[in-house]
RNA sequence: GCCAGGUUAGCACAGCUGGUAGUGCGGCUCAUUCGUAAUGAGCAGGUCGGGGGUUCGAAUCCCUUACCUGGCUCCA
């Protein structure tokens, strides 16, 4: 017998779950659900609102059927046998119907239970191994909201019992990472649950946001942008010139005085255009490119919030570049240097992915000028060697974009950049922007939306994983830490630590009357880059014991050889 | 917003079928002045998320509400 693929494995581990959920609930009808990147999942509909409570009865009915040991048998059938076969079964029917005329249709059985399936499988259940279950959840029927919601399972496989343990651990590991917990340890951050979705920074936190920040500000300015400030609340009138009002206002905070209505601004855009309406521009002046760390507030429905990943109060690090249309293609390739080069800087793998997202239902403008629009993205795409798919209507309501997916320490994708084209917003139906050419005629510019991190919030809980809390030196909220072995050297710690300050160093002194292995463990966990030990020993020879987090005891130094090496590797993004 | 599960001290959690709240870490105080991951002793922290109900009695059961978590939909 051949070995089993984990392909296989996890889709007849779904079919017998599948088969497990039936015999422990009589009555259940099933959708089909695809095996997933860590495991396996399936959709029910029945009565019984199935809980992890459930899990126990269930995986016991899996591992009796896993034991049973039979054969996954496949059948090529016609389309009239299958829908025999599958009387009464609405979900899988209608996945029947979605199969194209003239493709092979397969049914697999195992035991007594036959599914529509494309497979492949295992040959014989024992191959499945261990099955485990590990959570429940709601889900649309198709991923739409109008439809009923199903019941979900996800489970995973294993070979045993031990690789099972193995994975379980991993997952714990994963868990320890979590930004949220990181946040709390390390003093970053707090979440209210009385003011949902909005964040208070601690200062350990605030010195990484605004180191953050000013990194992002010399990048920007470097490359020929301008930093702008717009107003937070703006007046309704302006929001439906926008056409945000008519397309975003559920997402909006709105307010009132004096009789007017205002709301707090969701995206920058509109502050931009103003800037650039304020007085008469020229073909000159593009392209012109507006950097602003905008705050925005977007109402976001409860379900959605997550840590400080997903809230209602964020800061972009957004820039609205006003040009020519023969400008555009120049104008995404700048932005993708860019972009590469601030990744690079994060250690995060080059490997970034590209998405051009093209014209949704609920948009405005004529589909010509769509078409071009996403024409355009596309060949700046092309003249800058990035490979791209395409995902269809998942554009803003204003333009197709581009959006770019960075890939942290434990492989997972996160989308944080994006580059949005925009003919709507300068046009004379909205904000009317205009500049004038060298024919002396006024000329309507392209706007492109754009950021690199996403918002400086949710990049931040991604840096906060991706290094597990333990941040580089130059965004380390303490990069070091002076470690007196006792009181006595209490004078000599405070002449290092001013000496440290002095050189730009964010430092600590621990005066604390624990013995040198607390202070160490304290550092340690507080995951602060170097520990600097000093002595009567230290102070005789004119030296400091360097202990750097990664390392351990680097052993005794200058001074002077030590602030080198930090700034060194400050410059270095080390 | 939808489905499921949660909410007990600053943090992590225990508290079985209802009988009046505990553990570890952290914090504070005192003693200890120590050379590379935990010095010792003592003390203080909780109207058990909010509201309502059942009951002689509710952290525990029921209803409701807010928030959190995991998914779904959406999205930076």
């Amino acid at each position: 017998m051949r070995e089993a693929t984990l392909e296989e494995r996890r889709h007849s581990a779904a079919h017998l779950m599948a088969r497990a959920v039936m015999n422990v609930f009589p009555d259940v009808q099933v959708d089909i659900g695809p095996a997933t990147d860590e495991g396996f999942y399936y959709d029910f509909d029945l009565e019984h609102r199935i809980s992890p409570e459930d899990f126990p009865r269930i995986e016991e009915e899996i591992a009796r059927l896993i034991a049973l040991d039979e054969p996954f048998v496949r059948k090529t059938v016609s389309r009239d046998e299958c829908a025999k076969m599958l009387a009464g079964q609405r979900y899988k029917l209608e996945r029947l119907a979605d199969i194209p005329e003239g493709e092979d249709i397969s049914t697999y059985a195992v035991g007594d239970y036959v599914e529509m399936c494309r497979g492949p499988h295992v040959e014989h259940s024992k191959q499945v191994g261990v099955v485990h279950l590990t959570r429940v959840a709601g889900s649309y029927y198709r991923g739409d909201e109008h439809n009923k919601m199903l019941q979900r399972i996800y489970g995973i496989v294993a070979k045993d019992e031990e690789e099972l343990k193995g994975i379980l651990e991993r997952a714990e590991e994963a868990k320890r990472r979590d930004h949220r917990r990181l946040g709390v340890e390390l003093d970053l951050f707090h979440l209210d649950p009385e003011d949902p979705g909005q964040i208070f920074w601690h200062p350990n936190g605030w010195i990484i946001y605004v180191t953050l920040q000013d990194y992002m500000r010399r990048k920007v300015t470097a490359d020929g942008y301008m930093e702008v400030n717009t107003p937070a609340i703006m007046p309704r009138s302006l929001w439906e010139r926008s056409g945000h009002w008519d397309h975003y206002k559920q997402n909006m905070f709105v307010t009132e005085s004096e009789k007017r209505v205002f709301a707090v601004k969701p995206m920058n855009c509109p502050g931009a255009l103003e800037i650039f309406n304020s007085r008469t521009r020229s073909y000159k002046d593009l392209p012109l490119r507006l950097a602003e760390f905008g705050h925005c507030a977007r109402n976001e429905p409860s379900g959605t919030l997550h840590g400080i990943m997903r809230v209602r109060g964020f800061v972009q690090d957004d820039a609205h570049i006003l040009c020519t249309e023969d400008q555009i293609e120049a104008e995404v390739a700048r932005f993708c240097r860019l972009l590469m080069d601030v990744y690079s800087d994060f250690g995060f793998d080059r490997n970034v992915t590209v998405k051009l997202s093209t014209m949704p239902a609920d948009h405005v403008g004529d589909e010509k000028t769509w078409a071009h629009a996403e024409d355009a993205l596309a060949k700046a795409c092309a003249a800058t060697g990035l490979k791209y798919e395409i995902q269809p209507g998942e554009g803003a309501f204003y333009g197709p974009k581009l959006e770019f997916t960075l890939i942290d320490a434990l492989g997972r994708a996160w989308q944080c950049g994006t580059i949005q084209l925009d003919y709507q917003l300068p046009s004379a139906e909205r904000l009317n922007a205009e500049y004038i050419g060298p024919d002396g005629q006024k000329h309507h510019p392209v706007m492109l939306h754009r950021a690199v991190l996403g918002s400086l919030e949710r990049f931040i809980g991604i840096l906060i994983e991706h290094y597990a809390g333990a941040f580089p030196l130059w965004l380390a909220p303490q990069q070091v830490r002076v470690l007196p072995i006792s009181g006595k050297a209490a004078d000599y710690a405070e002449k290092i630590r001013a000496a440290l300050e002095a050189a730009g160093c964010r430092v600590g002194v621990d005066d604390s009357p624990d013995k040198l292995g607390a202070k160490i463990r304290a550092a340690t966990m507080a995951k602060v880059p170097y520990s600097v030990v000093v002595g009567p020993r230290d102070e005789a020879a004119g030296q400091i014991s360097v202990r750097s987090r990664k390392d351990g005891d680097l052993g005794a130094m200058k001074l002077e050889a030590f602030i080198e090496r930090l700034n060194e590797e400050k410059e270095n993004h080390k």
